[in-house]
DNA sequence: ATCCTCCACTGTTCTAGAACTCTGCTGCCC
DNA sequence: GGGCAGCAGAGTTCTAGAACAGTGGAGGAT
């Protein structure tokens, strides 16, 4: 029956919002653990617990003897998990957004071809987006779609309007299994000036193909994501012998 | 250059094998934090951060107002796709090698000193293997292991004996957990020379750490595969509603 | 120039409390 | 009997220090 929230969890949040407003760059040395305890105006240990928190999420490093450093955003990706990416990534408060890009007809490669069951010559809807987390670039995503949906599709606005819930709630198609493949890759001059690095960059490439119930299929995605900002994370347990 | 031993630390450990040894059924009640401080001559703050070691291994679970209490082991039984990442492709019928390269003892890095948990200045049992698929090398793999382990596994004879059995079989450790993150990165010329490609190329890092069932790390294994060779696939169901 | 020792600065561990919240029970009051 | 206030005992948060331990640089010795 009570708001009060400890002094550690407000501490937390506070250097949270510095890293995450770009108070603090990545690879920033914090200020020495007792200067901020003092800023504070709490204990060293009180002070530590805060840090703790944040070094749990992976936000800062602690380093005996050197000092507390910002730590570069990665981000976990749970592969067992099946909710999508942006789902992942805004359930852990990070603050995500998706920039719309540009849209087109255009005939596409083989592999689109193939995971979308086309005729040669039979042009596909292209959809390029920049997903942003904390208004830094994440990942460089290009959906290939059907020409027929495509052209539904193109009349919504993309710009503020979930691809999925286009295909939800304006042509009642709801997906019901995908496939998706991860490559690792290097990035070439396209997706590497869009997500602000230079080529050359490792990155994780993702192709998933999203089936409808009835089979069809409704999605080609092909997501860039630089190495550095992302990585897959799977928690194992293995069943037998126990104490 | 310094043997002792934080004293949380100590009591960590007695509290483990108390769980271990059966002095403490799963479900029981500890005695309370401050009669465990009591009994260990510490103060509750030290105490406590014994007992949040054990929390973050999910052997004890702490109940404000209620007491402290030993966590009954819940299995997944969900999670099926136990096979390792980096693991057996043995199961897809391809002829699977693993090569012995090399063992020593050194100092850690500072990311396998933090998974095994280990004080500075210890060092580690390192194992270079070499895995091949069809006699094409497929990844390299480095696994740490605490030099306490380390020393009995030294005895095997590992370029005939796998790790796991040596683990399982000549000590006695069965590895019931572990947690596997997955890198993009390119590859470093000792790499890129073992595994027979250029410098540069894009490859997955795999870093797992597993651990035993009284929660103590066992093993960390670094693999390198190249892009080229291997990629990640999983399959997707969405079942009636979902976010 | 090179090595080495020392030192300042950093994170880490620990003491000895005090006050707080949460839970379940007990006993009073109706 | 039913409800509710209070209480005891549990975990939680916090203070104000002190001492320990790892790092890297400054400055002296060689």
């Amino acid at each position: 029956m009570n708001g009060r929230i400890p002094r550690y969890l407000q501490i937390a949040e506070t250097l949270r919002e510095r890293i995450r407003g770009g108070a603090l760059a990545r690879g920033a040395r914090l200020d020495s653990q007792r200067a901020l305890a003092r800023e504070f105006g709490v204990t060293l240990m009180t002070l530590r617990q805060a840090l703790e928190l944040l070094e749990k999420d992976g936000l800062i490093a602690c380093r005996h003897g050197l000092g507390t450093f910002v730590a570069s955003p990665s981000i976990d990706y749970d592969i067992l998990h099946l909710r999508t990416f942006a789902g992942d990534l805004s359930a852990k408060g990070e603050a995500v957004e998706t920039r719309f890009l540009r849209s087109d007809f255009r005939p596409p490669d083989r592999r689109v071809a193939q995971g979308l069951r086309l005729r040669t010559g039979e042009a596909v809807f292209v959809l390029d987006r920049l997903r942003l987390v904390n208004r830094h670039p994440m990942s460089y995503q290009r959906s290939f779609l059907p020409a027929g949906i495509g052209r539904e599709v193109a009349k919504a606005d993309l710009a503020i309007t979930p691809l999925r819930n286009v295909l939800r709630f304006k042509l009642g198609i709801e997906v019901t299994r995908a496939r998706e493949t991860v490559f690792a890759v290097t990035l070439r001059s396209l997706e590497a000036r869009e997500l602000g690095c230079r080529p050359g960059t490792p990155a994780f490439r993702s192709e998933r193909i999203s089936w409808a119930a009835d089979g069809a299929p409704i999605v080609f995605d092909r997501v860039f994501i630089p190495g550095d900002r992302f990585r897959i994370t799977r928690e194992l347990q293995y069943e037998g012998a126990r104490p």
